[in-house]
DNA sequence: TGTACATCAGTGAACGCGCGTTCACTGATGTAC
DNA sequence: TGTACATCAGTGAACGCGCGTTCACTGATGTAC
């Protein structure tokens, strides 16, 4: 049935940005248009009344799954009282995440993606600011560090929080997989032993 | 011209392999049958000579990816002197190697597509098996540990590096990239100022 | 407020292209004598 | 050692299928009167 009103409009748009952004997270950026607008309710032909091409809607769906996880670390800062608190509490929720990879850490997902594109292009634009969205946040739960400082240190708990995940993941079903995120925990959060 | 030497058939198996463990470091696991078949002086019609089938060759290429990181982190500990030194070179080698994808890391090209097939599968096997491979490389390195213990550090060392690379590779370009490897060598390695 | 009509969001089939896989064919290799 | 012949590694075209993209069509929406 053709020709939807246009807040029929409007929601379907944002339903295929929402699957986008879930289904980028979970397939990588080699997910199959058809999937996307189905999971939105949608047949494949009408995806062109809503976008220029498919690379135009993963630069989005990249953008809108970084903002996602941005929205979520910001509750978890507000909720925590005080910036170790709130570090903690980043650095725990996110090595507890080995659930579906659908709602995962777009940085795990996409990384290894993104990389391979040979044009910088908008999907990889997309990527590096959603990455340093991410990398301030947690910078800014450093306490008692300079900018630089903080920054440094914020990297280096990123790397290993997306290290252990990337890892966790491909060996999801061995031991070695919960070793890779337990260690990182212990390692950040000082699990009683410290180096 | 058909019918080859055996001698050359031989040559001709090698070289699919070889470039199988090249090109899938640098282009995952969706590589092009055709170009691995002409990286190695053939055409595609060739290739159900010497494998069964796309996978079996990822699988083989995956293998031999890592057995190649193992072979020259390997070396790398044989060439230093004692279990620190050799902890430090290898980790030092790993960060500096942004590098072209091609020779690079088979942990940070591969874990994302990994993880993403949906059966276990051979290629997943054969990665789990190279992780540990260079697991256990990097723990027997850990000097004045117990086993567990040293698996636990090496495995939060690993992560971080990975994570780095990762990282690095997508950010390539920005200052980000080369801030990414220098956190985690500054450390892992203790740069002057500790945490 | 009703009514006639132009617009246009979504449909579903079709088009191309890329790529894994198959296959008939070729002619040098390796073997039997 | 030579010679005749069967084998078979590699070729290149063809086959299918999947998928991004296009397009004619539809009929409810929104607008002009």
């Amino acid at each position: 049935m053709p020709r939807v009103s246009r807040a029929q409009t409007a929601r379907n748009h944002a339903a295929i940005r929402a699957a986008s952004a879930r289904l980028v997270r979970e397939r990588g950026l080699d997910l199959r248009l058809a999937d996307v607008l189905a999971a939105a309710g949608l047949t494949a032909g009408g995806f062109y009344g809503h976008f220029g091409s498919k690379s135009e809607l993963l630069a989005g769906g990249c953008a809108d799954a970084f903002a996602a996880s941005a929205a979520r670390w910001g509750r978890r800062v507000r909720a925590a009282g005080g910036r170790e608190p709130a570090r903690r509490a980043l650095i725990e929720a996110y090595l507890a995440a080995e659930g579906p990879l659908t709602t995962g850490c777009p940085m795990a997902s996409l990384a290894a993606d993104v990389s391979r594109k040979a044009t910088p292009g908008p999907v990889r634009a997309a990527f590096v600011a959603g990455l340093e969205s991410l990398l301030a946040v947690l910078a800014a739960q450093q306490a008692g560090r300079r900018p630089s400082a903080a920054r440094r240190r914020a990297l280096a708990e990123l790397s290993a929080m997306v290290g252990a995940l990337v890892l966790a993941r491909a060996a999801r079903g061995t031991p070695l997989a919960t070793q890779a995120l337990a260690a990182v925990r212990g390692q950040l959060l000082g699990s009683g032993r410290r180096r």
